[in-house]
DNA sequence: CGGACAAGCTGA
DNA sequence: CAGCTTGTCCGG
């Protein structure tokens, strides 16, 4: 199809809402739909033999190579849809993120029920973007954990229509509803993004707000900047903060990046230093248990500090253990055998393709009970376990232990009961009103083999920190460690996390990460076949390869050139593509 | 994705 | 060779 010319734009190029095809078709604009279609629109088209959704993306004449008089034509408009600027920004963000489907974006951009005409305006008469600041005074502002940015989203929605993203939904519509409060117009999204779409004085919401309705915005920001939530975890594997600030460069709007500890992409976007800090050095009481000093024969994960916490029986305490990297247990549902390797007893593991493989010896095996011949098994984890007894002993009241793979709450009745609560990361989600957490073994985090470790366990803290909220109410987070000393727990200790950037800065600079070079992991059976069609550089991990290139851009297309390539893949395999994987 | 059609397997 | 499964292709 050509682009825009003098004749009738009669053409509309078409992206169907059908998951696997990610192709676009053209079709014929109707006399009676001419003035409803624009680019944007969710429409109804026939595609072979059927009526799928989808969404036009250009319109214009005839493509030279596809006769007009074979195209069929739209079928019905069903509603308004992303803008044309967000149509174009899904096109970067494919690439962006190794693909060419617009697809995941497009449905991210969407109303989430059809819109069949917008409401008027509630905008304060004010200037948008492009006519105004056009970007400047864009950077990153750091906050201390326990500050309200509340002030600062006022301040920002008082330069003109703002998008304001928080990493929790919940999050975002009680920000929504306090800046009502403070007499602005304000549409949460998905749900008002009519609303939203007419213009309002700001729009709120989560990760898929980064692509909101928002006309014409003179500032962006993004709460919680640090927060993984942020990125998308299935393929794409796009994240909020990267496609907002592209979006404000495109749209001539200020982004501000909000955190108490700015990732290391924000700060080289910020050119290496914060724009302002806001009560910075506000932190919780943090406690380093120093464990290097525990005789190491008293293998007890309980320290004097946590065993002083739990004495205290009105004290609401939470201990975290990360059992990532831990050996996981398995046992037989029927007979409650460990299930062992066959030559050297060592406790196996479970692979992908659901066979026992051991630890020791490489020794694989189905996944079958060596005793009873049951198939059903059961995951124990004996760090949690031991752990909730040890506690009960220390605490002499009842503990809960909140497992990630028990994905329901604690029943009510039950969290009302228990206040002393065990269990993986997840459970700072899921429990409220704490005085006290306690990471068991902070050394899992902070010393992970993951180039993002120092930045994650920095998160975890702050995540604690709010949690417990300020030290004058009595709240603390005791960090049981043998590092003491590590320079991340030393920030969150005296509220400086300014001090980690010019060294992971420079960390991630010589060793090549990003966010100076763009990474990517591919897992699966035909990963090393598409890296090596991508013509890059990339090394095998455990499950697939890493690939990498000098830029995010550069990697995208390579990686989308190689999927599309004949022959890099095999039949039935599937491949996961994660540019900027966040635990790599 | 899901239909169309072709190639391969089974049973009489 | 009908009747069925499995795989590959393609859609405007």
């Amino acid at each position: 199809m050509t682009t825009v010319g003098t004749t009738a734009l009669t053409v509309a190029r078409v992206v169907p809402n059908v998951t696997g095809l990610d192709k676009h078709f053209d079709y014929l604009i109707p006399e009676s739909l001419r003035a409803q279609v624009a680019i944007g629109s969710l429409v109804r088209v026939p595609l072979h033999g059927r009526r799928v959704a989808g969404w036009v993306v250009a319109i214009g004449d005839a493509d030279p190579g596809f006769g007009i008089e074979r195209l069929m034509p739209l079928a019905k408009w069903s509603s308004i849809g992303p803008s044309a600027e967000l149509i174009e920004l899904a096109h970067w963000a494919a690439t962006r993120w190794g693909s060419d489907r617009l697809r995941p974006f497009l449905v991210a951009a969407s109303p989430p029920t059809m819109v069949a005409g917008l409401p008027p305006s509630r905008r304060a008469v004010r200037l948008g973007g492009t006519a105004g600041a056009g970007g400047a005074g864009s950077g990153v502002v750091r906050i201390g954990p326990l500050a309200d940015p509340l002030p600062l989203v006022l301040e920002a929605a008082g330069t003109g229509p703002a998008l304001v993203l928080h990493p929790s939904a919940p999050a975002a519509r009680a920000l929504a509803s306090r800046l009502r409060r403070e007499g602005l117009t304000v549409a949460v999204v998905p749900d008002e993004w009519a609303a939203a779409a007419a213009g309002v004085d700001v729009v709120v919401g989560s990760r898929a707000a980064a692509w909101a309705p928002c006309p014409a915005p003179a500032v962006v920001v993004v709460l919680d900047e640090h927060d993984e939530a942020y990125q998308e975890e299935r393929t794409p594997t796009w994240h909020a903060r990267d496609v907002l600030i592209e979006r404000a460069v495109r749209a001539g709007a200020t982004c501000t990046l909000v955190s108490p500890c700015p990732t290391a992409t924000a700060m080289r976007w910020a050119g290496g230093s914060v724009q302002r800090t806001i009560q910075a050095s506000q932190w919780p009481l943090i406690e380093i248990d120093d464990r290097g000093e525990v005789e190491p024969w008293k293998r007890s994960l309980v320290g004097s500090s946590l065993i002083r916490a739990l004495r205290d029986p009105a004290k609401r305490v939470v201990c975290v253990l990360n059992t990532v990297g831990r050996a996981r247990l398995i046992a037989c549902r029927s007979c409650r055998n460990l299930q062992r390797c066959e030559h050297c007893e060592a406790a196996v593991r479970q692979r992908d393709d659901a066979m026992f493989e051991c630890p020791r010896c490489n020794t694989v095996r189905p996944k079958v009970c060596q005793v009873c011949g049951a198939s059903a098994m059961a995951l124990v984890k004996p760090g949690v376990a031991r752990l909730r007894e040890e506690l009960h002993a220390a605490a002499n009241r009842p503990v809960l232990a909140v497992t990630g793979e028990s994905d329901e709450l604690p029943a009510p009745e039950v969290a009302a009961v228990a206040n002393v609560f065990v269990g993986t990361e997840a459970v700072l989600h899921r429990v409220r009103n704490v005085d006290v957490v306690a990471f068991l073994d902070f050394d899992a985090e902070l010393l992970a083999p993951r180039y993002r470790a120092g930045e994650q366990a920095m998160a975890l803290l702050v995540r604690a920190g709010r949690l417990v909220g300020a030290r004058e109410r009595g709240g603390r987070v005791i960090v049981q460690t043998h590092a003491p000393h590590h320079e991340v727990l030393q920030a969150a200790v005296l509220g400086d996390t300014g001090r980690l950037v010019d060294g992971e800065l420079a960390r991630r600079r010589l060793l090549g990460l990003p966010p100076f070079r763009a990474l990517a992991a591919v897992d699966g059976a035909d990963a090393e076949a598409l890296a090596l069609a991508t013509g890059l550089e990339y090394a095998a991990t455990p499950k697939g390869v890493l690939v990498r290139a000098d830029d995010w851009l550069t990697l995208g297309r390579a990686l989308a050139e190689a999927a599309a390539t004949k022959g890099t893949r095999t039949k039935g395999s599937r491949l996961r593509v994660a540019v900027d994987p966040p635990r790599v």
